[in-house]
DNA sequence: GAGTGGTCTAGACCACAGA
DNA sequence: CTGTGGTCTAGACCACTCG
């Protein structure tokens, strides 16, 4: 009798036929029980090898259909390019990002929710405002019908209520030209970055497991005063984006 | 026959269990047997839902010993107050980091490592040098006890052979005062970050399972003139730390 | 209904830490 | 040596998707 592999041996060689190009991009693998008879393994050991690679975003498994390779390599999100005056402007619909994606040969859809909602509480208690409610907008983002973020940016009511920012299109240069033009202009930006694995609504959309993880980035805009005028929460699955920042060295 | 319950809801009470402090910051939980019996679930399942707590960084397994609930909580590595030569020059040793953990008043360990070395793949494209080895500075530390991060920097042979920072210790501000006293200032720092499994080196110092997830940070010091002449590599437990930057718009 | 992955069972054996 | 968690087994049943 020869020897079984375990569930580790199983994810190694797993992964390693999907680097080779043996399962490409896309291609959908064997089945649970082949895959143990094939690399003779317990089938517990193989869906145990198999959600291992589901963590690192390196396949897919659509229930009662198939386990597949993931077909969207890895994105990088250039924090600080996102945030001139001039690209905001120079995008189509859907601002930077778009613009970016679509250099990589994508497609993007984008799902808009706008309306007046009371924010979590970690951004309650950073918005300068007096109520209870804020203007919100949320975006969910797919690249070739694959979703691929979740961004709910929160404005205090004082300043967005009855405006553009309130409008399915709010114009050229989008959210942040409108602060600007409403006397609230942003001078500075911070993004606190966290990972943990996703709630059950963004595994949904998402779709991702419970082994799986996403960046919550709490991105906050302030006037030059230091009040928090915009307030955007991104959900991106870590498997699917690096992020990057740049900025000068203030060495006086 | 009371119904039994699944891994999914094992791990909902005991994460319930330590939010709830019935088992406080560095208790030892009950052993899986015992667990199984309180719970009405089987062995197995507690064994699944330990791994899901262990993934998100609130248990820490000690093999052959038992678990227990993990004794720090997260720390934020704010990215730009680290960068500036003032703050740089009025730590004490460790630099920036140990005066914000003293802060918070852990005790902070650092194991240092210097020589040559040829660096890895991704970072030897970038570095601007004629060699194939570079010098490293590779600090292991940790916070009362408790590894926390690993960090390694490499810089050309060029700027580095037979100065102050092939020595112990790099003198007043480290190694970009350093840098900037050989002539080789640096202008810019990007930072990007990904989140991956820990390999295996990393997962026993870090004291890390397969199921958690590092961020590696890859920071990078160019000059004016855009040369790269400092590349680190953070390696941190993304359950352990929050990344946090801030920058002020380019709103020109 | 057939095929897929998701999960639980009950028992067994192993690896490791510590007395 | 004992107690802990780590893993595998072989079988079973469930939930989901699609034709």
């Amino acid at each position: 009798m020869t020897p079984t592999i375990g569930y580790r041996e199983v994810a190694n060689r797993l992964r390693a036929a999907i680097h080779d190009d043996t399962y490409p991009r896309g291609a959908q693998l064997p089945t649970e029980d082949q895959l143990a008879r094939q690399l003779n393994a317990n089938r517990v050991s193989v869906n145990r090898a198999l959600r291992i690679l589901g963590g690192e975003g390196l396949v897919y498994v659509h229930r009662g259909v198939g386990t597949f390779v993931h077909p969207i390599p890895p994105i990088t999100r250039p924090a600080v390019t996102r945030h001139n005056r001039s690209r905001r402007e120079q995008g189509g619909s859907g601002g930077a990002l778009a613009t970016e994606l679509k250099e990589l040969g994508y497609t993007l859809t984008n799902d808009v929710a706008i309306g007046r909602t009371q924010p979590p509480d970690a951004v309650a208690a950073l918005l300068r405002t007096d109520h209870d409610e804020a203007v919100f907008r949320s975006r969910r983002m797919s690249a070739d019908g694959w979703p691929i973020q979740i961004v709910t940016t929160y404005i205090p009511l004082e300043i967005a209520a009855g405006t553009l920012i309130e409008e399915r299109d709010t114009g050229v240069g989008g959210i942040s030209s409108r602060l600007a033009d409403l006397g609230h202009p942003q001078a500075t930006i911070s993004e606190r970055i966290t990972v943990r694995p996703p709630d059950e609504e963004e595994a949904k959309f998402l779709r991702m497991t419970a082994d799986q993880r996403v960046y919550e980035i709490l991105h906050l805009g302030r006037t030059a005063k230091g009040d928090v005028v915009k307030a955007t929460v991104y959900i991106l699955p870590t498997h699917q984006w690096n992020l990057e920042y740049e900025y000068p060295l203030n060495d006086a």
